[in-house]
DNA sequence: CGCCGATTTGAGAGCTTTCAAACTTTGTGG
DNA sequence: CCACAAAGTTTGAAAGCTCTCAAATCGGCG
């Protein structure tokens, strides 16, 4: 593996506290890949054979069921993705496709489990990423469950201006049919919905998305650190 | 505490395999009360103070946003709840409420957070617990978005009807509101749909259901070990 | 330019919610 | 033990929201 890499992963808070000899062990039979973008990188319902780590690019992953699809996350860099799976040894329960070109860091699971048995700095480490890993999802919930699609909307939108350093002006990050399906709802109401945002000065053209009344659409919004902040 | 608790929370999976001295260190602060039904154990938002243990009775973790309400899951003996805040020092994402009269073990947050900085044992068993519950709330939420709500009641049934040992007949665990709520509709629309399910055998007489054709009622929900399987 | 996929728009159907009222169950006090 | 009150459940009607299907439009790429 490169040494970028090497030192790029070593800095995740999930390793950065481990011995250099457990890391070593860990990254013995590691390997990085590159995709291209539209890759399956892992199927619903497959023995968790690698943590994967995205170290550039972007991944989606998405859940099937009788013909059905949803998205249920994008994975940003860097961070490890479907790390329980792999603890637990169990099935995959999410499926994982490149959106862009991508570069993985792969890690043989039967590694991590095993330096995780030896090492407690680096089972605590996973504590942590895990604990993080499960708020977030019981957030996803809350919103699923608490707000109508024109809220859900309305708060990824806010949420996307913050990172786009508040700038009232901002592209999406991704296609509207993936937006559409993170926020469950289908791509043709989701088209309906940025309009009637509209009301809450929105305007949207293509990708970009204009924030007119920051306050006005948080009014509508309200914005809850204990659904929207992402960390905490 | 009284030895028959302190018996019962050390067989449990997540204390099961750490030292006799760190156990004890984590019960030393901890003690065991009894609640009425109805009760307010932990509110959204607040200070993770403490790791809560069901020992007997039921509790409902819920959420809320802008007046509304749902229930987000159901805990039963013995089983922890909301590690994640615990370990992460968060404050909590849900709220608890007793259903039933119940008994709860509570140790002290920082104890728990100490024990686990010390013990890499209770960190391994820490991070199976986390894991199995991460991965428990990625199926809720695959069941939410990939079904509708005719065939996540379906599928429900047909979950009770396993926990029942497999019987034609048995008693829903708890009152149609929060079941609806669980499942994500108004108690007026469950009303509605578990009559729709007559159409598959289904019968109902407050209380009780009685599947009539479990063939015909799987042909129609199709569970699925990715989202139903309550472990894995 | 012309094709292909993504997005938008329209219309209609289907599902879910809301509101209101009737009915049932549960628990309490007389 | 009965009557009543309070809460939970069911039913009906209407409104609102979301989905599906189909067609039109937009946008990027060869």
């Amino acid at each position: 593996m490169p040494d970028s890499h090497f030192e790029e992963v070593r800095s995740l808070h999930l390793f950065a506290g481990m011995s250099d000899d457990s890391y070593a062990r860990l990254m013995r039979a590691a390997y990085v890949q590159s995709f291209p973008p539209e890759v399956e990188l892992i199927a619903e319902g497959e023995s968790a054979d690698f943590l994967h780590i995205l170290v550039s690019g972007a991944v989606d992953l998405y859940a099937e069921w009788n013909g059905r699809r949803t998205s249920m996350a994008t994975v940003r860099p860097v961070s490890t993705f479907i790390l329980a799976a792999t603890i637990r040894d169990a099935p995959y329960l999410m499926s994982a496709v490149t959106m862009e070109k991508s570069r993985i860091v792969m890690i043989p699971s039967q590694d991590v489990r095993q330096v995780f048995d030896e090492d407690g700095d680096f089972a605590r480490a996973v504590v942590v990423e895990l604990a993080t890993c499960y708020r977030s999802v019981v957030k996803a919930q809350k919103n699923l469950k608490l707000r109508t699609a024109q809220e859900r909307l309305a708060n990824f939108l806010l949420r996307q201006q913050q990172r786009a350093g508040g700038a009232a002006e901002f592209d999406l990050p991704f296609e509207k049919r993936r937006l559409a399906s993170l926020l469950g709802m289908t791509p043709e109401n989701l088209s309906r919905t940025l309009r009637a945002l509209q009301a809450y000065g929105v305007l949207v053209d293509g990708a970009r998305v204009r924030i007119g009344d920051q306050q006005d659409l948080e009014r509508f919004a309200r914005p809850s650190p204990l659904i929207d902040d992402p960390a905490s």
